[in-house]
DNA sequence: GAGCACTGC
């Protein structure tokens, strides 16, 4: 392998490198066959015309059969309709919002629109389409390749995290937004794109946000790149005004209508209404499948359990035909999310009951009635505590609507909504509130540095997040030395930012080198990155509780985790890897997924010159060096038993939060200071994750932050200053 | 002695 420097490239470097404009030739085929064509000044009939063919604009090649069938279907879309009408928008400005309702075909369509006019095979460019999620990019690049009569990965391609499906050829690239946001961190004026479509932009993810702030910067420095911004409701006036008046261009959706049904009065329990709403249904209405929204596993598997038990007795009375239930959430295995797609009952129906997994991300086609409750659990972040907790909370009129649409999908549906018709307008918000105003910030402040926003409280945000929540996280950011005193990305900010973890994470992973400990700590980064690995089924806890405690290690859960990925990768587990992990009551998906991660952060430490390396497992430091790495990152995330309360009870340090050890946690022996990956708020507070470590360590890896005279006195303090005396002492 | 809505890099 060749050596790799140490030193990165600095941010001017990179962007002269990458907006350097070669003079691109292309192909001779390509241009003759666009031979007639004005770039960006194209008509709908002479795009119909080469689409037409005989052969494929794009790769030369004659066009097949199945082509052409699928091209009826096309021109059968509503978006077909408008296709003039969206070139000459398109070409009357640099930006312009596209709302299309579903069914309207717009993820599709209008990306192939903009091939036959901007012609990137003759520009060395691309289109890009960006999607909140893995499935949809993957997806929606398979049909359109389809319909391009082309190979996927080549002219129509995709790009996800743990796959790049694209080549040279490639002149349309369908990717996850956060992909796009990468790229742009090494190519801060996204200079291989010749247009950006960013679909789904209603959905306001991260990424979305800092997207459409970044593009708009880059629209100025680059008059020659177009700019579509897709959303799906009618909430498209606030894209307009943001996108400086950008002109805007409708389309109708094709999906069938959906009689709403409000309740008369307010539902004092939403459960116990809707599970007599689903009943009655059952009971009454046409057959059709049912769909019922609510919060949790718990209580979805507790609706589920119920719902069978009443439908059973339902079908004995008064002979109705049968019911069956299934959860849908998305910590269910894939085996079992499956099942919803299994026919209802013979003479019956199938009700799913589900999170909201199934309003966007999953679609179930032959769902008739949908019952909303008018609740979800969302996150919320609180920066005075700087904790993130999930909180049951009325949804938005939006989700409402995208609710309701679910019955519609086939024919003429049905939805019932457990709140009263006055409650709806009233007191629902219009839209749900974006990511980045319920969100810890400190990843997002990093990722914008490093996109080369220097100045922060002017950037344009969409919705800008609360002061408060942006000073805590340059604070943070500036603790972990991430950034300077006047906010500027230091070196190990840069090299922080370069991978896809938190900043706590990602500078324990940078500083394990010296701890003599980094594949350690690349194994244990990519574990506290991925879902919990250990299962716990209801009627099994015991024997889950003692598999856990097979692995456990004295010092605590970080180490335990670590004994964990060590037993999976052994040969006896890697022999059969789904029965060891179902008799060790562990998650192979879990699992799986974290050694995908880990073989990304393993490439990208190789590529940043970052050493790979162990402490041998006789050596006594071993462990040793592990907890102290893990304090080079997580040194703001301390606990210290407390004088007072039971023998979990714990005071975080600096904001004196009394905390509890989860009930989860195999720490053993009584550590007298713990570091934590995470606080959770539920009905106590509790620590999750934690370790054991001495207070020294704290001092010689974070001196500005253990900083004696910022600390409130107390307890902690006293104990901090005799930890001083004894180092002092020492010297 | 508890609980993980959902995405994404």
């Amino acid at each position: 392998m060749e050596p790799v420097s140490k030193k990165p490239k600095t941010d001017e470097e990179e962007i002269v490198e990458d907006y350097e404009v070669e003079e691109y030739v292309p192909d001779n085929t390509l241009v003759e066959l666009a031979s007639g064509l004005t770039r960006l000044q194209t008509t709908a009939d002479e795009g119909m015309k080469h689409e037409d063919g005989p052969n494929n604009m794009f790769n030369g090649k004659e066009l097949s059969t199945k082509y052409f069938d699928i091209l009826k279907v096309r021109r059968d879309l509503p978006v077909h309709v408008q296709r003039q009408q969206f070139l000459d928008t398109f070409h009357s400005t640099q930006i312009m919002v596209f709302v299309g309702e579903t069914g309207s075909g717009k993820t599709t369509q209008i990306p192939q629109f903009v091939l036959f006019d901007d012609l990137p095979q003759l520009q060395g460019k691309m289109v890009a389409c960006t999607q909140p999620r893995r499935v949809a990019a993957m997806s929606v690049a398979k049909r359109v390749a389809d319909e391009m009569d082309v190979r996927l990965g080549e002219e129509v391609g995709y790009s996800i995290r743990f796959e790049d499906k694209t080549s040279p050829k490639t002149l349309l690239k369908y990717m996850t937004d956060g992909m796009l946001l990468r790229e742009a961190m090494h190519d801060h004026n996204l200079s291989r794109y010749s247009c950006i479509i960013l679909d789904e932009a209603h959905e306001r993810t991260l990424a979305t946000d800092i997207l459409m702030g970044l593009i708009k910067q880059v629209a100025v420095r680059r008059p020659d790149l177009k700019i579509i911004v897709m959303s799906a409701t009618l909430d498209a006036q606030k894209f307009q005004s943001y996108f400086n008046d950008a002109p805007l261009l409708a389309v109708p959706g094709r999906t069938h209508p959906v009689e709403i049904y409000y309740t008369p009065e307010f539902q004092r329990d939403y459960l116990e209404s809707a599970l007599r709403t689903v009943l009655q249904i059952h009971a009454t209405e046409p057959e059709g499948d049912i769909l019922l929204f609510l919060t949790g596993e718990e209580e979805i598997e507790d609706a589920c359990r119920k719902l069978k038990l009443e439908s059973d007795e339902l079908t004995r009375e008064s002979g109705c035909g049968p019911l069956k239930a299934y959860p849908l959430y998305g910590s269910l295995p894939p085996n079992q999310q499956q099942k919803i797609f299994d026919d209802a009952p013979p003479g019956g129906r199938k009700v799913i009951v589900s999170t909201n997994i199934a309003e966007t991300s999953l679609t179930i086609d032959g769902i008739v009635y949908v019952v909303d409750t008018g609740f979800s659990k969302q996150k919320v972040y609180n920066p005075r505590i700087r904790v993130e907790s999930l909180l049951v909370a009325p949804i938005s009129k939006a989700s409402a609507q995208q609710r309701a649409g679910r019955a519609g999908r086939t024919r003429p549906g049905k939805c019932f909504r457990l709140y009263t018709e006055d409650a709806f307008k009233k007191e629902l918000n219009e839209q749900s509130y974006p990511e980045i105003l319920r969100s810890n910030l400190a990843s997002t402040v990093l990722e914008l540095k490093k996109l080369g926003i220097d100045d922060l409280v002017h950037f344009d945000f969409m919705d800008p997040p609360a002061p408060e929540t942006m000073m805590r996280a340059l604070e943070e950011l500036n603790y972990l030395t991430c950034l300077d005193d006047d906010g500027n990305l230091t070196e190990l900010g840069r090299l922080a930012s370069e991978f896809p973890l938190d900043p706590m994470l990602a500078v324990m992973l940078i500083s394990s080198p010296d701890y003599y400990c980094s594949n350690e700590i690349l194994s244990l980064t990519a574990l506290l990155s991925v879902p919990n690995v250990f299962v716990r089924p209801n009627n099994d806890r015991k024997a889950a509780d003692e598999a856990k405690n097979s692995f456990a290690h004295p010092d605590g859960d970080h180490l335990t985790l670590l004994n964990v990925y060590h037993a999976y990768r052994s040969d006896e587990a890697q022999a059969d890897p789904n029965e060891w992990c179902y008799q060790n009551y562990l998650s192979l998906r879990s699992l799986q997924s974290a050694d995908n991660v880990r073989a990304q952060l393993k490439r990208l430490m190789e590529k940043n010159g970052l050493e790979l390396m162990s402490t041998p497992y006789e050596d006594r430091n071993y462990y040793t060096n592990i907890r102290k790495a893990l304090t080079a990152g997580y040194f703001m995330q301390v606990a210290k038993k407390s004088s007072q309360g039971g023998k979990n009870s714990y005071t975080t340090v600096k904001d004196n939060q009394d905390v509890l050890i989860h009930p989860s946690s195999v720490l053993g022996q009584d550590s007298e200071w713990v570091i934590y990956n995470e606080f959770v708020l539920t009905t106590k507070n509790y620590i999750r994750t934690v370790t054991g470590i001495r207070p020294e360590w704290l001092l010689e890896i974070a001196p500005v932050y253990y900083d004696l005279d910022t600390f409130r006195k107390g307890d902690i303090k006293m104990s901090l200053e005799r930890v001083y005396k004894k180092l002092e002492a020492k010297k």
